[in-house]
DNA sequence: CCCCAGGCACCTC
DNA sequence: GAGGTGCATGGG
């Protein structure tokens, strides 16, 4: 086993761990001490969470553990490789937070949630568990969808070990495709099952959802509207919290109830036109990071 | 019993 | 291409 420290004082922006991983942006993690996005466990916690890194991302080519916990300025990690470039991708560790919000609109909505969740960062999940995590999360609650890609794992994935303890990965697109739809439906997905099942079909059959990521915003954004179950929303959120466009903002049901509140100018009838009009009012490039915590502040209020 | 949850596929017109 | 409808599942 190996462990190591991150100076977070270092960053730009600081960071904080907790409203990174419990915001509703990843389902690619567990938490060891208490259950995920409960509202009670928001803030001031230093709990403990882990996730595995896929074979397809590791040096020995071998699905990785790590788990990581936040203590006074510090990320501590312990792994089964060296998790510290893995955690500076995953979690966005060298976004420059502080010229992130100074680009960012004047706005009171998006200062109380800055005030709430400073040092929250965009992830940086792999895709194809964002991919899957994202269309599982139609029309459901964040703690299911949660819940689903727990199953998934534990049913599909390949089971690693630290320490004795026993965690899985998640599932590769061949081992999704190998599942049957019932397999599926046991695990909680409803209607959701062969959308994932014809989903990791595809990108068996070649089809590379990463490969949105060379390209422009809406060509990438067609792109994943190719694989069954992904809409502009879905593939929104793949974009942003999966392929590094900061600029994304996922139309989802809360940010509509937030337009007609806050912004009714940005109000239109298609999701592109309404989703042009809010990725301008809240800044271009980092609209997404605006989005995330203007969605998380008012998911949580 | 109803309604709703980080929408989407599919069918009309 | 724009608009309506069905969709699994669990919790309030």
């Amino acid at each position: 086993m190996q462990s190591g420290t991150i100076n977070l004082s270092q960053l730009d922006g600081g960071f904080d761990l907790q409203s990174t991983l419990e915001s509703g942006q990843t389902y690619c993690w567990e938490r060891l001490d208490g259950e995920m996005f409960e509202d009670d466990n928001l803030r001031g916690s230093e709990a403990r969470y882990a996730t595995v890194v896929p074979a397809s991302r590791t040096d020995s080519g071998n699905p990785e553990i790590i788990t990581v916990r936040q203590t006074d300025g510090y990320l501590d990690w312990e792994s089964t490789t060296d998790a510290d470039p893995h955690l500076r991708e995953f979690l966005r560790l060298g976004d420059d937070l502080d010229e992130i919000v100074r680009q960012s609109p004047d706005l009171d909505v998006f200062k109380e949630a800055y005030d709430r969740f400073r040092g929250m960062r965009i992830v940086n999940d792999p895709v194809f568990p964002c991919l899957v995590s994202f269309i599982c999360s139609a029309q459901m609650r964040v703690e299911r969808i949660q819940l689903m890609q727990e199953n998934l794992r534990r049913e599909f994935g390949t089971p690693v070990e630290l320490e004795g303890d026993t965690f899985y990965a998640f599932p590769t697109p061949e081992q999704l495709a190998e599942a049957s739809e019932e397999e599926l439906r046991d695990c909680g997905l409803g209607y959701r099952a062969p959308y994932v099942k014809s989903t990791a079909e595809m990108v068996v059959d070649g089809l590379s959802p990463s490969k949105a990521a060379e390209m422009e915003y809406y060509d990438a954004r067609n792109h994943l509207k190719q694989f069954m179950g992904v809409g502009d929303k879905v593939a929104d959120c793949v974009l942003l919290f999966s392929l590094g466009f900061l600029n994304a903002v996922p139309l989802d049901t809360w940010i509509r109830t937030t337009i007609d509140d806050y912004f009714p100018e940005c109000k239109a009838d298609g999701y592109d036109e309404m989703s042009r009009n809010i990725r301008d009012r809240f800044g271009g490039q980092y609209a997404g990071y605006v989005q995330t915590y203007i969605f998380f502040h008012l998911r949580t209020r």
